[in-house]
DNA sequence: AAGCCGTGGCG
DNA sequence: TCGCCAAGGCT
């Protein structure tokens, strides 16, 4: 595993070397943008929100909403508005610097288990079990020749990662971060969820899923979730038109996001209440 | 603890 | 075409 990622690994800007303290809010950066979104559709924001904000301080210094309008098109912007509440608690309770204990990055908004043992692992080149959907994918093929994992995580797959995740050598203390980051680009591009390329798999002839013949995924139907009509997708619309916008809009200007008034009115309503928009002058604006 | 929360590319 | 899926978190 460690050898084919050492041939294979992606060349991504978060990964380059360096000091823990310099990685830190990069990596912290590039995991909350990447929960749920695409790499390369992370990448050129990612770029663009560390040359504006290089270290938390500069982004705690600006309104939420430039956080919110920088965000563009990832999709769940809740999570730019997180991360502005993170880049502020990282000031106001750890000096400016991206915390390396995982219960106070656990503590940070918009970190949960996944992102902070992410960044403790991938930053600080800690110990630490990484359970993201790639990693249970890995593991419920190659241990437990699952085709595909539970629709949740369950307690005893982080169990297992735990038992899988090596110690560290006297001579490479940063092995068991390797591993971590090695099992999830292992699942992010060979050991994938539709077409796994098992071809080019470095551990197909102990995977016991490959063993076991393939076998389909047993377990309950995944439920799709809807979008078409949902308030996700006016929500969505709503806040298109409020990024794009130099200043506030008026109800006639977010009328043309939806045609159902009182649909659109609660979405609005929702929006607010998350502190993604706020009342403003003549309208509705981005937190200033 | 299910359900909610965006977006766009791909098979 | 359209459902699935992408480095989850929060309530």
């Amino acid at each position: 595993m460690l050898a084919w990622y050492a041939e294979h690994a992606r060349d991504l800007p978060w990964r380059r070397p360096g000091p823990p303290e310099k990685r830190a809010w990069p990596v912290l950066v590039s995991e909350v943008m990447l929960q749920q979104t695409p790499v390369a559709r992370v990448e050129p924001v990612w770029r663009a929100w560390l040359h504006r904000w290089p270290e938390p301080a500069a982004l705690a210094a600006e309104p939420a909403g430039e956080a919110v309008r920088a965000w563009g098109r990832l999709g769940y912007p809740r999570r730019a508005l997180r991360l502005h509440a993170a880049a502020g608690a990282v000031v106001e309770r750890h000096g400016g610097r991206v915390p390396s204990d995982q219960a106070e990055l656990r503590a940070l908004p918009g970190v949960g288990a996944y992102t902070a043992a992410a960044v403790g692992a991938f930053a600080f080149d800690q110990r630490v079990a990484v359970v993201d959907t790639n990693v249970r994918r890995v593991l419920a093929r190659t241990v437990q020749g699952k085709a595909q994992p539970a629709p949740a995580l369950t307690a005893a797959e982080t169990a297992l990662a735990v038992a899988v995740l090596p110690e560290a050598p006297s001579d490479d203390p940063v092995l068991p971060a390797r591993w971590s980051v090695a099992v999830m680009e292992l699942g992010a591009l060979v050991c994938t969820a539709r077409a796994p390329r098992c071809g080019a798999c470095p551990v197909v002839d102990l995977c016991a899923w490959q063993r076991a013949g393939a076998p389909p995924d047993d377990g309950p139907a995944r439920r799709g979730q809807a979008w078409h009509g949902t308030d996700r997708q006016v929500r969505g619309r709503l806040l298109a038109l409020l990024r794009e916008a130099p200043g506030p809009l008026d109800a006639a200007a977010l009328s043309v996001a939806w045609d159902d008034d009182a649909q659109r009115e609660r979405c609005l309503a929702s929006l607010v209440t998350d502190g993604l928009v706020v009342p403003a002058e003549g309208g509705w604006a981005l937190p200033g």
